[in-house]
RNA sequence: GCCGAAGUGGCGGAAUGGUAGACGCACAAGACUCAAAAUCUUGCGAGAGCAAUCUCAUGAGGGUUCGAGUCCCUCCUUCGGUACCA
C-alpha cells in the first residue's frame, strides 16, 4: 500500500469531516486528552514527542468511537529560552523564529496523523494569550502572592540569567551546563509556599502514579518540628535571641554547640563583639563564591569558624554553647540556625569531631565514638531530666509541652520547597504589568491596558550587565503612572518559561474567549482535565507550578475546579538503538520524519507503541519495526480470505470477543503492546482458518484504527463499507452461545503435567474422572490422591 | 546517603500467586522461483534421549505456599530522581 498517498488522502478526508472538532456543550459525555505542549524549537519534534502524544492520541481515537466528545487539543509553549536561544544563534528575530517553527512543527504533526483539534491551538507568545497571564500575575499580585525581593539567586554567567532552583538542580544550568553562581538580586517571587499544604494534601485524591506522587511530596518537604528560641550571651549577659529550628526537640539536652549560616544577620548585628571578626568575614567570602552545587560537593569535610566573643545559651539548661558559622547550614531554610546534637546527627557529629567539641549523648545505646547514633523508633532517652525514660516520639511531645508553656519555642511546620523566582533578565517572555512611580511605587498595569505587548526590538541578545534587553527600549519603558500620570518606568524583567504552560489547559477550554481567560460555563462543561500524560522531568516542576495556578484560580472563583487533573500518567523515553539516551552527541538520534517517509505514520506509530510497554523506556530498533510494516502488509493480504458470509462465524465470536475485550482494556490501561500483539494473534489465527467474513474483519480494523488509523480507513473503505471508521462505533463484544472450551493445566505436587482440553465451569468432580479415563496421569495418582487444590478455570493440582 | 523503578532466551519484551518465554526481531530448514527478494509452512531457553519424555532455568541466597518471575527477608547490579533541609 502506498502510504503516503493514502495517508494524505484520509487526513485531508478526516480535517474536511471535521471529526476531530470538540464541541461544546454537547450532550455526550465529555472526555478531555491533555498532552504536554510542545516548545517549538527549531530542530522540530523528538521522536520523543511522536511517543508522547501518542497515549492520548490512541485514547482519543477509541474514546471517540465509543461516543465521547473528545477534546484533544494542541498548543505551543513559545516563549522561553530555547526559542530565544536558536533566535540569537541564527539571528532572527524570536517573533519570525517561533512562527518559522510552529509552521514546521504543525507540518510535522499533520504529516504524522495526531487527530488534534486544530481549532483551538494556541500560542503562549499570542498577545491574546499573554494578556491573560499578565492578568493572572496581576491577581497573584492583589492578593498578596506575588512580591520583589533581594535575595541570592542562582545565576548563569554563560546566559547571563538568573534561573529557578529548578532549573539548576545540581548546580548545573538547565540550558547551557555551566556552573551556576550565587548572586544578590531584585527578584520576583510567588508565594507558592502558602499553598504548600494544600498542593502536598490534594495529591491523596488524584489519579496520579505513586512515583510522580512521591516525587512531588518529596519536593514540597513537609517536615514537622519546632523553633525555639535559645539565647545570645556577651560576656556572660544575655543580649539576644537567637531561634533555631529542629526537628528532634527531644534532643535539646544534648546540645553541645550552635550553628549558623554564613549569612546569618546575626553576624552583622553583632560584629563588634566577635573578637575574630576578620576571620569571619573570610569564611563568609569564601562561602559566597562557592555554588550551591560546591557545598554539596564539599559534604563530607566540614569547614567553618566560631564566633568568638559570642555565646549561644540552651533554653532548657542554661548552659552556654559556642556558636559557629559553617555552610552546611543554610540560610534559606528554618531559620538559618541550628541546634548541634552531635551524638545524633551525623553531620553535627562530624562537625564535632572535626573541631573537638563535646558530644553528648541522649538517647540510651550505639557507640558514639564512632558514629552518631540514630534511632527514632526505639531509643530510649537518658541525661535529659524530665524526658528520661521516654521513648524519642513521647520526648518530642513532651519537650514541645514544655517549650510551649514557658514560651521558649512552638511547633513548627518547614517546607524544602521555596517560593517561585518568577522573572528573567530576558527578552522573550511575558512583560510585567508592573510600572514603578517614583511618588506612587509599584503600580500594577490596569486591567483595560492588558496586554502589555512586548515590544519589537533590534537587539534581543541578552546585555551584559545582566538587565533585560528590553531596558534599552526607552520609548517602552518610559510610561506614565496609571495613578497619578507622573513619570514612570515599566519592569524590564519578563516572566519565566513556566508562566504560561501554568494555565494553558484551561485556556485550550475556550481558547478565543477575548472578555476571560475562559468563560465559567465551559471550564464547567470541558474541566478538569481528565487525563494527562506527559515526561517525569516535568513532575516536579510544571506539575506543581500549575496546580498552584489553578488552586489560586479556585480560589479566585474563577475555575470550578481545585485540581486541574485528574489522571497523570508518563511515557517511558525512546532510546537510541544502542540503548542510551539519544543525543546528538553520540550520534544514536532517531529522525522519526524519515521513519515516516520510508514506512509511514501508521507503521511508526504501530512500532512506538509496540516495543515495550509504554510506561517505560526502550531502546529504538530499525530491524524490530519491520514486524510492525510486515504486520499491516499481512492484514492487507488477508482481503483474500474474506468468504461471502454475512455475520460473525460461530467459530470466531469467542476469538473476536476477546479481542474487543483485550484492546479496550489494554488502550484503556495504556498497554498498547499487548493490545498490539493481540491484533497480531488474531491475525494469525485468521491466517491458520483460512477465512473470515467482512464483519469480522470489519471490527478488526475499527480496533486496529487507534494504532493505525490511516490504514485502517483505507482498508474498511476496500472492504466496501460506506461509513468511515472515525465515524463508526467501537465494537461490543457479542453474545457467545458456543461452549466455551479451555485448557486446563494439571499439576502434580505442584509440577505441570499435562494440559486437558475441559469445558468452562467444569467442575471438580468432572475434572478428576478425566483424570482417571487419562492414560498418562492415571498413572502420577495410582498410588492415591492426598489433595487437590482445585481453582475453578484456572489450574488442579494434585498433591500424591 | 535517601526515595523510586527494574534485573526473564541471541535481541525488544509477555505473564490478576496458577501452562514461564505471548507478540515481534534475528536465525535455521522446507515450499514457491531459473535464481534472488518477497511470501507461506515449520523449528527456535539450556542439558539428556532415536523417541515419548525427563531434568534444570526468570540477578544471588534464604523463606512463606499445594504452587513464586510475581509475596516476605538478606544481598548484588543497573537506571531514574533527590540531597549538608537541621
Amino acid at each position: 500500500m502506498e502510504h503516503e498517498k493514502i495517508e494524505k488522502k484520509w487526513q485531508e478526508i478526516w480535517e474536511k469531516e471535521r471529526v476531530f472538532h470538540a464541541k461544546d456543550f454537547d450532550n455526550k459525555p465529555k472526555f478531555y486528552g491533555l498532552i504536554e505542549f510542545p516548545y517549538p524549537s527549531g530542530v522540530g519534534l523528538h521522536i520523543g514527542h511522536i511517543k508522547a502524544f501518542s497515549s492520548m492520541e490512541v485514547i482519543s481515537r477509541m474514546k471517540r468511537l465509543q461516543g465521547y466528545n473528545v477534546l484533544f487539543p494542541i498548543g505551543w509553549d513559545a516563549f522561553g529560552l530555547p526559542t530565544e536561544n536558536y533566535a540569537i544563534k541564527h539571528n532572527i528575530p524570536p517573533r519570525v523564529a517561533t512562527d518559522e517553527n510552529i509552521k514546521n512543527i504543525k507540518k510535522q504533526l499533520k504529516k504524522s496523523g495526531f487527530s488534534f483539534d486544530w481549532d483551538r491551538e494556541i500560542d503562549t507568545t499570542d498577545e491574546n494569550y499573554y494578556k491573560w497571564t499578565q492578568w493572572i500575575f496581576c491577581q497573584l499580585y492583589k492578593k498578596g502572592l506575588a512580591y520583589k525581593s533581594k535575595a541570592l539567586v542562582n545565576y548563569c554567567p554563560s546566559c547571563d540569567v538568573i534561573l529557578s532552583n529548578e532549573e539548576s538542580q545540581g548546580g548545573i544550568c538547565d540550558r547551557c551546563s555551566s556552573q551556576v553562581v550565587q548572586k544578590e538580586k531584585e527578584v520576583w517571587f510567588l508565594k507558592i509556599r502558602e499553598y504548600a499544604e494544600r498542593l502536598l494534601n490534594g495529591l491523596d485524591k488524584l489519579d496520579f502514579p505513586e512515583r510522580v506522587k512521591e516525587e512531588q511530596r518529596h519536593w514540597i518537604g513537609r517536615s514537622t518540628g519546632a523553633e525555639v528560641d535559645f539565647g545570645i550571651c556577651i560576656n556572660n549577659k544575655k543580649v539576644d535571641k537567637l531561634t533555631v529550628y529542629t526537628t528532634r526537640c527531644d534532643t535539646l539536652f544534648g546540645v553541645t554547640f550552635m550553628v549558623v549560616a554564613p549569612e546569618h544577620p546575626i553576624i552583622e548585628k553583632y560584629k563588634k563583639s566577635i573578637e575574630n571578626i576578620e576571620e569571619v568575614r573570610a569564611y563568609q567570602e569564601s562561602a559566597k563564591k562557592k555554588s550551591e552545587f560546591d557545598r554539596i560537593q564539599l559534604n563530607k569535610d566540614k569547614t567553618g569558624v566560631e564566633l568568638k566573643g559570642i555565646k549561644g545559651i540552651n533554653p532548657i539548661t542554661n548552659e552556654e554553647v559556642p556558636i559557629f558559622i559553617a555552610d552546611y547550614v543554610m540560610l534559606g531554610y528554618g531559620t538559618g540556625a541550628i541546634m548541634a546534637v552531635p551524638a545524633h546527627d551525623t553531620r553535627d557529629y562530624e562537625f564535632a569531631k572535626k573541631f573537638n567539641i563535646d558530644i553528648k549523648p541522649v538517647i540510651k545505646g550505639g557507640d558514639i565514638e564512632k558514629e552518631a547514633y540514630i534511632d527514632i523508633q526505639d531509643g530510649v532517652m537518658i541525661n535529659s531530666d524530665f524526658l528520661d525514660g521516654l521513648k524519642v516520639e513521647e520526648a518530642k511531645k513532651k519537650m514541645l509541652e514544655y517549650l510551649e508553656d514557658k514560651k521558649i519555642g512552638q511547633a513548627k511546620v518547614n517546607y524544602q520547597m521555596k517560593d517561585w523566582a518568577f522573572n528573567r533578565q530576558r527578552y522573550w517572555g511575558e512583560p510585567f504589568p508592573i510600572i514603578y512611580c517614583d511618588k506612587c511605587g509599584t503600580v500594577l498595569v490596569p486591567e483595560e491596558d492588558l496586554p502589555v505587548k512586548l515590544p519589537a526590538v533590534k537587539e534581543f541578545k541578552p546585555s551584559k550587565n545582566g538587565e533585560s534587553p528590553l531596558a534599552q527600549v526607552e520609548e517602552w519603558v518610559n510610561c506614565k503612572c496609571p495613578k497619578c500620570g507622573g513619570k514612570a518606568r515599566r519592569e524590564t524583567d519578563t516572566m519565566p518559561q513556566w508562566a504560561g504552560s501554568s494555565w494553558y489547559f484551561l485556556r485550550y477550554m475556550d481558547p478565543h474567549n477575548d472578555k476571560e481567560l475562559a468563560s465559567k460555563d465551559k471550564l464547567k462543561y470541558w474541566g478538569p482535565v481528565d487525563w494527562y500524560n506527559g515526561g517525569m522531568e516535568h513532575v516536579t516542576r510544571h506539575l506543581i507550578y500549575s496546580r498552584f495556578w489553578n488552586m489560586f484560580l479556585y480560589d479566585l472563583g474563577v475555575v470550578p475546579f481545585e485540581e486541574p487533573y485528574k489522571k497523570r500518567s508518563t511515557q517511558g523515553l525512546v532510546l537510541g538503538e544502542d540503548g542510551n539516551k539519544m543525543s546528538k552527541s553520540l550520534g544514536n538520534v532517531v529522525d522519526f520524519t524519515e521513519i515516516i517517509d520510508k514506512y509511514g505514520a501508521d507503521v511508526l506509530r504501530l512500532y512506538i507503541l509496540f516495543m515495550a510497554d509504554y510506561e517505560s523506556a526502550a531502546p529504538w530498533s530499525s530491524k524490530n519495526i519491520n514486524g510492525c510494516k510486515r504486520f499491516l502488509e499481512r492484514v492487507e493480504r488477508m482481503t483474500s480470505l474474506v468468504d461471502k458470509y454475512d455475520g460473525v462465524h460461530g467459530e470466531h465470536i469467542t476469538m473476536l470477543n476477546e479481542l474487543i475485550n483485550k484492546v479496550t482494556n489494554d488502550i484503556n490501561t495504556l498497554k498498547f503492546n499487548t493490545a498490539i500483539s493481540a491484533l497480531m494473534t488474531f491475525v494469525n489465527n485468521i491466517y491458520q482458518d483460512k477465512y473470515l467474513s467482512k464483519i469480522e474483519f470489519s471490527e478488526f480494523l475499527q480496533l486496529l484504527y487507534p494504532f493505525a488509523p490511516h490504514f485502517a480507513e483505507e482498508m474498511n473503505e476496500r472492504l466496501g463499507n460506506k461509513t468511515y471508521i472515525c465515524k463508526s462505533n467501537w465494537p461490543v463484544e457479542k453474545e457467545d452461545n458456543s461452549k466455551k472450551m479451555i485448557n486446563l493445566p494439571v499439576q502434580v505436587n505442584g509440577k505441570m503435567k499435562e494440559l486437558i482440553k475441559v469445558e468452562f465451569d467444569i467442575s471438580k468432580e468432572e475434572v478428576l474422572k478425566l483424570i482417571e479415563n487419562n492414560e498418562k496421569l492415571a498413572g502420577f495418582i495410582a498410588g492415591g490422591i492426598k489433595k487437590v487444590i482445585f481453582v475453578p478455570n484456572k489450574i488442579i493440582n494434585l498433591i500424591v
